[in-house]
DNA sequence: AGACTTATTGCGAACGGTTGTCAATAAGCC
DNA sequence: GGCTTATTGACAACCGTTCGCAATAAGTCT
């Protein structure tokens, strides 16, 4: 049986409140500066947990982080980060999906999983 | 100035050797089970050489392992990569590209990198 | 060849992110 | 209010990787 507690509400809520991905790491920092007594492990589980349940995404940083993030739309989609700020904007990569299958296939891969992602500078960032 | 020792050739030779991805600590249990007595450390510093001159790829599996390959095309490329045997192919993404920098321009990013890499099981593997 | 300089090695300890252990706590059901 | 058991928190354990440092050896100079 799933029990909800305040903390896996409170780790909901903190990523709801972030506009793009961050570490669970800094998600915990965060969480603790705001006065939250949660323990790192339990940020760790909560996001396990809403990855699982398709509420979050995530994905793996350059330098090996786990990066999480609240997941608006559900189903398959990619994104664009910004290097500077961590902002993302979902993006259409439904040209990218069939490439990737095409590909795949041509190369007699079966089960086809893809590693999409773009990294850059936001328009408010490439400013500096 | 760069000295060359036999470690770091070894390390070349058995990154040679393997078609594929590979990941440090593998490379170094090849070495050593093939007899050799060079350190993990020093696997993963000429590694990381490598990689510097640009005669190795490296890329960050789903796992957070970094893994390793001799470089045989050299310039910007993707692969496709068997999460089983980990054999590898090297694709023309030359449609992602454009799309790549299509989509960062529309959302107004700049210094557009991406992360493209197709996992799957080749022909092979898929036999199981 | 022999002496010398200093890049490189090997070892083990340290590190950073993450997961596991386990007793204590508390959510949901009676 | 009790009872059951999922969940928590604290901390140890892990895993891949990097660092510190004394010992070794590559390339240079003579």
């Amino acid at each position: 049986m799933k029990r909800n507690t305040w903390q896996r509400e409170a780790v909901t809520t903190e990523l709801n409140a972030i506009n793009g991905f961050v570490s669970a790491q800094a998600l915990f920092a965060r969480m603790r500066d705001a006065g939250s007594t949660i323990s790192l492990a339990t940020v760790y589980r909560a996001l396990t947990d809403l990855v699982g349940e398709k509420a979050a995404d995530s994905l793996l940083s350059p330098e090996g982080e786990n990066l999480y993030r609240a997941c608006a739309s559900d189903g398959h989609h990619h994104h664009l980060i910004c290097r500077s700020c961590g902002a993302t904007a979902e993006i259409n990569a439904e040209p990218v999906e069939s490439w990737a299958q095409q590909v795949a296939a041509a190369h007699g891969f079966t089960q086809a999983q893809h590693v999409v992602d773009v990294f850059g500078l936001c328009a408010d960032c490439s400013l500096t």
